[in-house]
DNA sequence: GAGTGGTCTAGACCACCTG
DNA sequence: AGGTGGTCTAGACCACTCG
């Protein structure tokens, strides 16, 4: 476990910026700073900055300093859930239904992508979650975890009621990048009944695939969309 | 127009990319002969090669060199089509029909995204295609070019039958971003008909605004997809 | 005018890959 | 062993922001 220096600084500010020593709008303190109290050059600073660019954690300003930008931001770009983007953008408010208990299964004859031996033979622990702007069903999302963590995730309280929230502060696990598949297709009876729309109506269906900073981990999620309402955002830089 | 000398060789590293005298595969000059070749240090060699990376063109390896990514790759990124993906994966063969000549218009009462006064009174340029994968029709596409570029789109053939290529050799125009909505949508009839589905199908419908170099000139476009065959994938990193 | 980030120089040592 | 990219040092000048 030998990470260079810039590593290291950027993994302090991350964490400054997650438990909220630096909040949204404040700024770092300058690369000068930075560079004596770490008692490194200004262009280790700079690459450790650079990097929590690239993550979205902060932007840079000419003549001014490095903000720190929101993690509602930050995860918008990767989530491509809209959710968060729609409630904040319509001062809607959230709201996120576990519809049972997570539970162990084994992967199922067919599941969507390609799983390792080592992720087939733990098998996935499940969530069932329906999200909701105000009082509207929005998403409902099949989350498939591979149960290789210890002590395991069940048996786990989630911080701030969020998976990737949890897996960073418990586990160090940061997802990277997320493949997906979208489709269009008539909603099935169940799917129907919880977003509240009729059999065969149009709904937006993505297969996703996160790649986390664990080479061998990654997480899995089905997601139904009613975008009757809301449509789902992204962007691309 | 005073570039930094780093976007300078980053510049001519992408053309010589995108015209072949570097092919998918290749090896760029080291960072030293680069470096030996342009009189600058390595330090800005590195910059201008970490922007060709961030882009998508090359990957570094340590004790290799620089590698050169197919242009598929590249734009698999920024476009999201699926279609040039799906097509390059499965080794099927992609096609394009226009539609129609491209034609002037006003942007509509309701355009789908807002519109600066400059662009309104311009108007714009519409181009209709249909995108096929073999004999399948999976994507019909709408593409809104605001009329400010002379001598005018209108005029010109396009590079290889590309809109993005000829943007980016007759105007020095790159897209560098893109924000979209997605929806599932019921195919209206003529939707219908090109993308030979029944009326009330689901399709994905996006809406898309593409952010160029030229802060005030954007492209647009409206693309609905069959998704019955082929899903349309997608990467975030 | 003082401080900030943006660009750049001229070196250095290391880990990794390939012949 | 020689070449590659990865990390790092210790400086410099510039353009921009703000009081």
């Amino acid at each position: 476990m030998k990470l260079p220096q810039y590593r290291k600084l950027q993994h302090l500010l991350k964490k400054q910026i997650l438990t909220g020593i630096y909040q949204e709008g404040d700024l770092l303190p300058s690369e000068n700073d930075l560079r004596l109290h770490h008692q490194i050059t200004r262009t280790t600073v700079r690459q450790a900055l650079d990097q929590l660019v690239k993550e979205g954690y902060i932007r840079k300003k000419k003549g001014k300093g490095s903000i720190v930008r929101s993690q509602r931001e930050t995860l918008g770009l990767l989530s491509f859930h809209g959710f968060s983007e729609v409630v904040k953008a319509t001062e809607h408010t959230g709201y996120t239904k576990w519809l049972k208990p997570s539970y162990w299964n084994d992967w199922g004859n067919t599941f969507f992508y390609p799983l390792s031996e080592k992720e087939k033979k733990a098998g996935c622990i499940c969530i069932e979650r329906l999200r909701s702007v105000d009082t509207d069903p929005v998403i409902l999302e099949y989350t498939f975890i591979p149960n290789v963590l210890s002590p395991g995730l069940l048996q786990l309280p989630l911080v701030d009621q969020s998976l990737f929230k949890t897996l960073q502060y418990e586990y160090n696990i940061e997802v990277i990048s997320v493949v997906q598949d979208v489709r269009a297709l008539p909603a099935n009876p169940v799917v129907a009944i919880h977003l509240e729309l009729r059999e065969q109506d149009p709904v937006l269906h993505i297969y996703r695939k996160y790649k986390t900073n664990r080479p061998d981990f990654f997480l899995y999620s089905s997601l139904y969309c009613n975008t009757a309402k809301y449509a789902i955002g992204s962007v691309f830089t």
